[in-house]
RNA sequence: GAGCCAGCA
């Protein structure tokens, strides 16, 4: 929760009753200074507990490795790796995992593949998750049927293919506009027997809404509401944006109260949205008179 | 008791 004040107490606290730190409670403290961003402090704890001969795991490497990426320091994260696996640390698959996402998320698939391939050297076992993240990898890069390539490659290599695997292409294929091929993966998915999740049918309600297919993407939503998967801020989001896309005010305001009866509070991208078509409507005194409200609420608008 | 992957302006 990013609650850092409190953690110090906490920590002053421990110290106070004579408790020790151990390895999972310092990792724990590392990951969340780099989840906030503060490679820095997560580096000091890290010397600190060496200090105090509690030695870093995998668990601790990971949480600095994800911070690392999380920056885009991939030159930092790549020679940290490469250190810990020269020292002749075990270097698990879940250490490449989070670099290779790391370059994924930058669109670096060379840096992306040439990790994989150092992974088949060291004879470690590529996961599902590091194939998900290779896909991921050329998914962004647009090269769709690279990422279909490793979808067969991983029933090749006795892997399941994850929801997340399919949702990922998915939505790809509706960033390339190519609804169809969402929806053949969608298939495709069921046929496996891969339960879809709420992210899934988001993803199928972009597509559709893309297509201007709104009732049908309104269908989508009647029946997860069904099958028991609660939708969330970004499934209604998606769908306000799909009813933005085509300037119906009047629908996007419906699902926005469909929202709050959900008991789901509305985020900034919520009002974005809807601030955002009321001013292309031209309604720009009813823009501000909701933005008035919802400052007058005190609502969070970033 | 702790670590890796997918969706919204």
């Amino acid at each position: 929760k990013g609650q850092i004040g409190e953690v110090h107490q906490l920590l002053d606290e421990i110290e106070a009753i004579g408790l020790h730190m151990d390895l999972v409670a310092y990792s724990i403290l590392i990951h969340g200074y780099c989840k906030l961003g503060e490679i820095e402090r997560a580096l000091q704890v890290c010397q600190m507990m060496c200090s105090k001969q509690v030695m870093p795991n995998s668990f601790t490497h990971g949480a600095i490795l994800s911070g690392l990426c999380k920056k885009g320091m991939l030159e930092e994260a790549r020679w940290y790796l490469d250190n810990l696996a020269s020292n002749g640390q075990m270097v698990d698959i879940i250490l490449y995992n989070i670099v290779i996402d790391g370059y994924a998320k930058i669109g670096d698939v060379d840096g992306a593949l040439e990790l994989y391939e150092q992974i088949l050297k060291l004879g470690l076992s590529p996961t599902i998750v590091t194939y998900n993240t290779l896909i991921f990898a050329f998914c962004k890069i647009g090269k769709l049927t690279v990422a279909e390539h490793f979808l067969r490659q991983i029933e090749l290599n006795g892997l399941n293919p994850t929801v997340v695997t399919y949702t990922t292409l998915m939505d790809a294929f509706v960033g390339a506009g190519n609804t169809d091929s969402m929806l053949r993966m969608f298939d495709e998915m069921i046929e496996k027997a891969t339960m879809p999740n709420v992210i899934t049918y988001s993803v199928v309600m972009k597509g559709l809404c893309k297509q201007g297919r709104l009732q049908k993407a309104i269908d989508i939503l009647k029946y997860m509401h069904m099958a028991g998967i609660c939708a969330d801020q970004i499934t209604y989001n998606t769908l306000i944006q799909g009813f933005c896309e085509v300037r119906n005010i009047e629908m996007a305001f419906r699902i926005h109260d469909e929202m709050l009866q959900h008991n789901l509070m509305p985020t900034p991208v919520t009002y974005n949205l809807l601030i955002n078509i009321l001013c292309l409507k031209g309604k720009v005194d009813y823009a501000e008179q909701f933005l008035n409200s919802l400052l007058d609420k005190g609502v969070r608008l970033r």
